[in-house]
DNA sequence: TAGATTGTTAATCGATTAACAATC
DNA sequence: TAGATTGTTAATCGATTAACAATC
């Protein structure tokens, strides 16, 4: 995964066609060992003595990541972050294509945010089915997020990513990243700790 | 850091006084010898044969990772994504408190953002100094995340956590933490590759 | 050929798990 | 006391690193 950002940075930037495990291992603080054993595990075959192909590892991990299924995905909480995330730039490098973001507030329906008209949750259910969506992303307040989940997993979502605070439940079969601001914001305060 | 997520919601639910190695294993998908490993190391004793003091193990915690501090960040990037930090409930607990955010936008300085006066980066160095902030959080497009950094570093913030998409230097001594939010989505993507 | 880097095996390291006597 | 759970040591597991023959 990380291997992949860091390539298409260098592709991007350079245009360079080649990269050594060695290079690859230092940008990423790793061993050059476990950089090999990485690729050829993905498949990707380097040459002794010159190194990989940027496209060939490229489109290996694409490959092995399932990256070019153009999978779709819906946000539930029209809020600062729901906006923030429908107008982040960079998911559709990976395949990800936000489809629209819903709301339960009347006021806010028909409103656009980020370049999306704010829809009911109401619904919800007839788009996931309609355009195939795999994805829901929760940035709803705590108290509603089990309710948005529940509503998702019902429309057929099958990947849940959390912002709220609270976990939440899910059937199994359904996976479920929660992403907890506070921690992160705690592991870096503790790191300065002194 | 996990651990206190869960004993926090633990408290404020049930009021239960005592917890057992067993259950906060169970909750966090760990095995109850590393719990109890833990524990010991961040110096908490237990009651053989009953287990754990919710409190106790709150308190060495908060004294483990220096959670009492009252740290103080700032938010540089008014955008959407500054203001879903900005309103962000829950840093407080953690004893971190944000205390103002930055643009460099002429026409976004003065307007009220998630109840903060946006103020203009030129301020920071004096507010960063005057409050002692030690945290930056970087919420602003990513051709200007190295230039919020520096800015940040220099006016004497020791650790950054950066939303931009790309990769910030900053001099040794000075700790970052990447939010890269692309990854998060693609791991979770990853998982329902079937 | 000489130099560089791969692919892979063996060695090391650390983290997780199992087990159990000590304790309440 | 009997039952339960801790604290800790030893065993296991996996992941990282070192090393080096094979290859270009």
């Amino acid at each position: 995964m990380h291997y992949y950002h860091f390539l298409a940075q260098q592709k991007d930037l350079g245009g360079v066609a080649g990269v050594t495990s060695k290079q690859i291992a230092k940008v990423l603080h790793l061993d050059s060992s476990l950089v090999r054993k990485d690729l050829a595990e993905i498949g990707v075959h380097g040459y002794p003595g010159k190194g990989f192909s940027v496209l060939d590892v490229m489109d290996a991990i694409r490959m092995h990541l399932g990256l070019n299924r153009n999978l779709r995905a819906v946000i539930v909480g029209a809020g600062r972050l729901g906006g923030a995330l429908a107008s982040y730039r960079g998911f559709g490098k990976y395949g990800i294509e936000i489809c629209a973001v819903f709301d339960n507030a009347p006021h806010k329906i028909e409103l656009t945010l980020a370049g999306y008209q704010i829809q009911h949750v109401r619904e919800l259910p007839v788009i996931v089915k309609q355009m195939g969506v795999l994805i829901g992303i929760i940035t709803v307040p705590s108290e509603s997020a089990q309710e948005a989940a529940h509503g998702l997993v019902d429309a057929g979502v099958k990947a849940i990513w959390n912002f709220a605070s609270t976990d939440i439940e899910v059937p199994k079969g359904t996976v479920v990243r929660q992403e907890h601001l506070s921690v992160g914001l705690c592991a870096l305060a503790y790191q300065i700790r002194s």
